[in-house]
DNA sequence: CTTGATCGTGAAATCGATTTCTGACAAGGT
DNA sequence: ACCTTGTCAGAAATCGATTTCACGATCAAG
């Protein structure tokens, strides 16, 4: 790797000339283009690493989700990449398995490394986000805001996207609708199950045998929908609270041939391969990508020097009723 | 940030005792015990930058993909985590979105940021590795080995995969197996489509209508199968050469009321929804996690300084003849 | 008791960029 | 002719870690 020295002395100009150049302060014409010449001929870029050193800071920004291998959060760091990068900014993915102190070693790195900030979709439990707030690293928070520490968030309502679900059942006239939902101590599990009750309320009470609380993945979902088909009284439709798990509850309702539109489903979340099979579920689509985008433009305007007060922006979901 | 300066006053030693305290040389345990507890009040966490800088090299690897919503990219991801991680690497994903400037930025990022090494899924056409090689930058290419540079590479065999899939129609029973395959102009498309030539030519003479180039992605396939669905003899089994397309193929079938059991599909690569609903096809798994790890332990032996000549290393698929 | 090997430690150089400081020089106003 | 104002460019400091070098102290071998 050349250095700056290096373009220097084969342009016949110091270091600090090239510098310049390079970030567009006053030079004279003719040493500007004798230094550009030298760069190019010697494949001269500049080190980032230099560079961050002296500026303590650089432009890039931390996306920390927990499942790299869920569409959801896929689509998201899209949007984050769109606004992020016509920005001039870099994003680098982390992915933290939903373990914590995989999550916390990202946010060490983050700070270590001088990156301009971090958006984080944190997956389960809460999140240590006191080093970055102590360090004035901007944070956004994505999909949940966190317990306890005050930072922008991006949201979408659960409750009331689990409310529009479970209530488009009631309307497709479903007697007994049973709820799938993530682990108890996950806010956007809990969330999207008081919304089920909500609208389940409002129609006839509420029977708790009727809501499993599983993992948010395939295998969970299949278990908790096998135990709903065990109960002497089965339900006749379920509202399962993300997309992995309506896979498994599919699974297991094509075992016992009671695929919809025999047992009522809606899904919190989008599922990519439902336009090809003809099964009528209703979907609460959620808006990750423009989750995305809207948490980098929130982290872009901390990063340039906003510093209002917190701000927390809940997007809509939008339902598709049946398909 | 508190800086080893800090650290080193507030133990009354000098900087290089932290250091030296930090990176396991020899110090006497009095003064260890001074610096930890320094370092543990003031929560210093070292400056990767600074330390970058000085080592002329980090613990981060790059992976450049070309889109980050393929399930196939990001299972490959997650095996690529699982190896550096345990070496103590991070890895940083880069969605290049199929873009060569976008990946040639990405490239150059590596390079100024002193990551020690890169592993790149180059999608499309070409890419530009001289840059990486000129310097000595460790890479690995991994599902296709590219053009003119002799890089280390991690492929499957794609002529093999696509031989077996197409097989497994002709023992099936089926007369007239199409082909839906990618661009003319990606190897590991035509590689996949000489696979199902040579299955279908030693059964009978092959006829090209029968063999369409798409885009690999669901629109394309859908498109293609359509035509081949108008033809006047229409085939009545097809080999599809990726998972999206199949998706878009198998929605044309559905529409035309010909969905597999009625027509034989071979699909190369993986379908997650399959087990979902009672399609019988034929898949042809894509190794994608074994493709990451194998990748990142090559990636690490060249980091760690083995110079041997380059190696291409053939992972097999496996087949699952119906589900 | 000497010689020399080893250990612990701090001072200072180093990595490669940016930026302040300073000086040289030219143009313009009175 | 003199002062002001401005432009251009180099020398040197700086960011925060690592590491070489040098030096004193300790300890074992002869």
């Amino acid at each position: 790797m050349p250095t700056i020295y290096e373009v220097a002395a084969a342009a016949g100009v110091s270091p600090a000339t090239v510098s310049r150049v390079f970030n567009g302060a006053n030079v004279s014409p003719e040493k500007a283009e004798a230094v550009r010449k030298a760069a190019k001929a010697l494949a001269f870029t500049p080190s980032r690493t230099a560079r961050t050193l002296r500026l303590q800071s650089s432009e890039v920004i931390a996306l920390v989700i927990p499942d790299i291998e869920n569409p959801f959060f896929t689509a998201l760091a899209r949007g984050v990449e769109d606004v992020a990068r016509a920005a001039g900014y870099s994003v680098v993915l982390c992915n933290t398995d939903e373990d914590h102190d995989t999550e916390l070693r990202y946010l060490d790195v983050a700070l270590s490394a001088n990156m301009a900030g971090v958006i984080i979709a944190a997956a389960g439990g809460n999140s240590d986000l006191s080093g970055l707030i102590a360090r004035k690293c901007p944070v956004v928070a994505v999909d949940r805001s966190p317990h306890g520490v005050d930072v922008d968030a991006v949201i979408v309502d659960h409750r009331a996207g689990g409310r529009a679900a479970t209530q488009a059942l009631v309307e497709q006239g479903f007697q007994r609708i049973a709820c799938i939902t993530g682990p108890s101590d996950v806010e956007t599990a809990t969330q999207r199950a008081d919304g089920w009750r909500d609208a389940v309320t409002a129609a006839r009470p509420v029977d708790e045998r009727y809501l499993r609380y599983a993992d948010f993945r395939a295998e969970g979902g299949a278990a908790a929908m096998s135990e709903l088909l065990a109960l002497p009284e089965p339900p006749d439709a379920v509202f399962v609270a993300n997309d992995l798990m309506s896979v498994g509850a599919l699974r297991v309702l094509s075992e016992h041939s009671k695929l919809p539109p025999a047992t009522g489903m809606a899904v919190f979340g989008d599922l990519p391969f439902l336009p090809l099979v003809p099964i009528p579920i209703t979907v609460v689509h959620m808006p990750a990508r423009h989750l995305g985008t809207t948490a980098a433009k929130l982290l872009l305007e901390r990063i340039t020097g906003d510093d209002q007060p917190a701000r927390t922006i809940a997007l809509r979901n939008q339902l598709t009723p049946v398909n």
